[in-house]
RNA sequence: GCCAAUGUAGCUCAGAGGUAGAGCACUUCCUUGGUAAGGAAGAGGUCACGGGUUCAAUUCCCGUCAUUGGCUCCA
């Protein structure tokens, strides 16, 4: 018999024989392993672990921990559902059923059937009944001709659809029990690995994301190989909806719409506009540090522009419309982005290489079309705040100004407890140069200084290419809070556009006219979204240097109103934000209203408070703290809120 | 923008073809208290808006607006 050799992650080598499968390789290491094994990377291809291996390969084994694991699993749960939704819909016609980041969907023409959200359990329980077949996925491949013919007896359109555009010679089946789909795989080794699943929703999705088309009822779930995985997941699922950061900002008062304002137009409450104006305090602190310099450019612009920019052409159909004058009948925009100002502010003067970079930075408030059907609290609206900054430099100064940028991004993501996130360099697609503006060097020198960029800073980056924008390369962060959500926040993003067509330029040191670069970026993204991803991160905790109030004093009984009034007074001279809880209330009252508005410290303030000269502590959300004298508790905030914010080197 | 669901008091929600309900919040009074809900009384609604059906519509139908979940989009 032929032997092979399997290099596995470890770099240790295997002699087997030709023709064994990744399974197998895994048994023969242990048969602990061989149970979890969900699907093989061999030779960097994710395949079904059962494939026989031919040739020499590298061997990585898939489990439940690799999200190339995870998704095998959840897109052969796709089929289990498939199948279960056949045997209880006989007729229906299938659409497609991929894996998503979080389970996976199938896309489903029920015909004639009534299908609601009601039948959920029932389906539920049939892929459980099926799953504990133990039924092998079963790889087939098959000719065009007869996929054809096999679906045309089955009476599925939709399959048809996708086989025609599939070349003879690549099409595979995958059968499970008594079904079959059309199916490229991989698929884990039977469906016994799946041990809990729950159908989250249902949801219009039209055939191929073409409003043209049909629409489907695409129904969402999850499964997992553990029941406990699941009740985890379901617990998660509400612990993102208590943080929610519409019905947060709704409890603690931070921001509101209203329809006669407009949709997509967010409110911001008295505390919301004291959050959010302590986080542009100290990022323009951190700016001044950093040498941005502040400007500020209207919220409305001629035409002629963003005609000039090239946003009229690109977005102009998708805006709001323009506004006229009366007289002269000229027309301007509401502002989408800050960026053709800056050009403007940049072009008032002529600049010297010593000049640069000039980074000009401005806290400015656009106004975006954004279709109705995606407006989302404050993460999608239509009019926010980005703390945009342009900074214009030498393509030889690209790499330096990235780098300074990231160390801006990275001491805002310490201060507020962002502790898990990578970056993303979207670069040029390798395969055609063509669709981007700039010179092929310049890009080069761009994409390397990113790169370079991260690499120097440390940050744990992926590349992914064909993800730049026509203009220019650029770096985008993203987080995952606290409860393991991802999210985009900040970018920074090379331009090469903008500079050529506002013809912006600058003397160098050989009396020539140079053309500068522009890097735009923004650590929070907009003030909307990163309130709302904050808000989600803490749950309304907000950090003691941000939240809007810190300190309730709570009098025992009214007697003592005004010495807390007092006592406040001298708080608040300590640059302590404090207030005191003078209703008629009972102390534990006062104590719980107070707990659920998430006030960091409560003083509880009475006849031995008084007399000691002493205040009583109670933290949110820990209880009592016991007593200290009050010029210590002062020192003692003070103290964490210089903790909490830190110090930036620039 | 498209599909679907939803829209009742400040908030969370119940309700039914015949003049609208609860809890919390709010106001007043009683109570003056020591670490997560003291007691009583009161006030508060054009049942999203506009049409239609009906003797009668907040309830049924249509449209509009908004919200939610998706789809598509995101300079």
């Amino acid at each position: 018999m032929e032997k092979i050799t399997i290099t596995l992650p470890d770099g240790s080598k295997r002699e087997v024989e030709k023709g064994t499968s990744a399974l197998d390789v895994a048994k023969s290491i242990s048969e602990g392993l061989a149970r979890n094994v969900l699907a093989a990377e061999v030779n960097g291809e994710v395949r079904d672990a059962t494939r026989p291996i031919d040739d020499d390969a590298t061997l990585k084994l898939l489990t439940w921990n690799d999200d190339d694991g995870k998704s095998t699993m959840w897109h052969s749960s796709a089929h289990l559902l498939a199948e279960a939704l056949e045997e209880l819909y006989p007729g229906i016609k299938l659409g497609i059923g991929p894996p998503i980041e979080n389970g996976f969907y199938y896309d489903v023409d029920f015909g004639d059937h009534e299908f609601s959200s009601d039948d959920f359990k029932k389906i539920e329980q049939k892929m459980l009944e099926l799953a504990k077949e133990k039924n092998e996925y079963q790889r087939q491949e098959i000719s065009k001709q007869d996929a054809l013919d096999y679906y045309n007896k089955k009476g599925d359109e939709y399959k048809l659809e996708l086989i025609n555009d599939l070349n003879d010679g690549e099409i595979t089946f995958y059968t499970q029990g008594n079904f079959t789909d059309l199916c490229r795989g991989p698929h884990i080794p039977n469906t016994g690995f799946i041990k809990a699943a729950k159908l989250l929703s249902t949801a219009g999705a039209y055939w191929r994301g073409d409003e043209n088309n049909k629409m489907l009822t695409r129904i969402y779930g999850i499964t997992f190989p553990k029941k406990k995985e699941l009740t985890e997941y379901l617990e998660q699922l509400e612990e993102a909806k208590k943080r929610d950061h519409r019905k947060i900002g709704k409890e603690l008062g931070l921001f509101t719409f209203s329809e006669k304002v407009g949709q997509g137009l967010p409110l911001w409450l008295p505390k919301g506009a004291a959050l959010r104006e302590r986080l542009e305090q100290f990022l323009k602190r951190a700016q001044k540090i950093a040498g941005y310099e502040p400007v500020i450019t209207p919220h409305i612009g001629h035409k002629d522009l963003y005609v000039t920019s090239g946003h009229y052409a690109k977005y102009g159909e998708d805006s709001f419309k323009p506004i006229d004058t009366p007289n002269e009948g000229e027309e301007f925009l509401l502002k989408p982005m800050n960026c053709p100002h800056h050009c403007e502010v940049y072009k008032s003067e002529p600049k010297s290489y010593r000049d640069l970079p000039v980074r000009y930075a401005e806290f400015g408030t656009v106004y975006r079309y954004e279709q109705s059907g995606e407006l989302h609290g404050l993460t999608r609206v239509r009019g926010f705040t980005q703390d945009d900054a342009h900074i214009f430099c030498t393509p030889d100064q690209v790499k330096d100004e990235f780098k300074k940028v990231i160390d801006l991004v990275l001491y805002i993501f310490k201060t507020l407890d962002f502790k898990d996130f990578t970056a993303q360099v979207s670069v040029r697609d390798p395969k055609d140069h063509s669709k981007y503006i700039g010179s092929e060097e310049n890009w080069e020198k761009a994409e390397q200084s990113i790169i370079e960029a991260a690499k120097e800073k440390e940050l744990n980056y992926v590349i992914e290419e064909d993800e730049a924008a026509f203009y220019g390369p650029k770096l985008d962060f993203m987080v995952r809070d606290a409860i393991g959500r991802k999210w985009q926040l900040g970018t920074i993003q090379v331009d090469y556009n903008l500079p050529e067509r506002f013809e912006l330029e600058f003397t160098g040191s050989d009396n020539q006219k140079h053309r500068p670069v522009m890097i735009h970026r923004a650590p929070f993204g907009s003030m909307e979204r990163f309130v709302a991803v904050l808000t989600e991160h803490c749950a309304g905790n907000f950090p003691m240097w941000l939240t809007p109030e810190q300190v309730a004093i709570l009098p025992v009984s009214e007697k003592y109103n005004e010495a807390a009034e007092e006592l406040s007074k001298k708080l608040n001279n300590s640059d302590i934000r404090a207030l005191v809880d003078d209703r008629n209330e009972k102390i534990g009252r006062k104590i719980r209203d107070n707990e659920l508005k998430k006030i960091p410290y409560m003083l509880i303030y009475g006849e031995k408070e008084i007399e000691s000269q002493s205040l009583a502590v109670r933290k949110h959300g820990e209880g009592d703290l016991g007593t200290m004298p009050v010029d210590k508790f002062i020192e003692h905030v003070q103290n964490e809120v210089q903790e909490q914010t830190g110090t930036f080197n620039g």
